[in-house]
DNA sequence: CAAACATCTGAACAGTTGTTCATATGTTTG
DNA sequence: CAAACATATGAACAACTGTTCAGATGTTTG
């Protein structure tokens, strides 16, 4: 399968699914979950979200089954649902932040 | 670099990345031109859209540096800016399709 | 130069989406 | 049971975005 012979209907499912990753409060849950289940509190405090909005994100990523639930006690721990994501974001990670692509890397001040 | 460590600046540039990859049209484009590089009304033709539409478009993906114009006589033509996207793009094709017949539904309860 | 072709650009509209607030549901503990 | 905690939900609003349309810019050819 390669991608230009994408059918109309494979990109736009695969456009929706980028698009989930596409909102920094969502990709920081994600990116959060991505070692370790945690729990929406968790995941509201390290990210400074509120709860509602960790929630309501959270629906979306698991009605899209990139995250799955699971109730322990009065808490609801969430994971990645599969390596799938995992994989796509640590090739999208090593390309954008582990080698610097060309000359045209804005920092310069920090060492 | 992995991705539980992600900056908040980091966290937004990537989901910068993936909001260009998140819509079919623009999707659909970059896929095009995974293999070869074509001209604005090739790929026009090619997606049905217009070839106003595929300008707005490659002029976001031109400027987040993801593909390249270069000019042949009347026509431009633009192709991968390199091999980062097409990664990310094999990545995800593998994971959505090139396993596991999908049968289920868009999102759905979870009890 | 003018005409034809290819691409680009700006404005405007409609639809979508992230966020907040208030409130409801579910769970443990006193 | 009631209270406290954790999460979920629905409505409403503001901001963003994809698309279209009209027209501009650039390029080749007669």
């Amino acid at each position: 399968m390669t991608a230009t012979n994408l059918t109309p209907d494979q990109t736009a499912e695969l456009a929706d699914t980028f698009r989930l990753l596409a909102d920094a409060s969502r990709l920081g849950i994600v990116a959060a979950c991505a070692d370790q289940a945690m729990s929406v509190g968790a995941i509201s405090d390290r990210l400074g979200l509120s709860p509602s909005l960790v929630s309501h994100h959270l629906r979306l990523l698991r009605a899209a089954r990139i995250m799955t639930a699971e109730r322990r006690g009065k808490q609801v721990f969430y994971t990645l649902a599969d390596a799938c994501v995992r994989d796509v974001l640590a090739t999208m990670i090593g390309h954008q932040f582990g080698h610097r692509p060309d000359h045209d890397a804005p920092a310069g001040k920090v060492a």
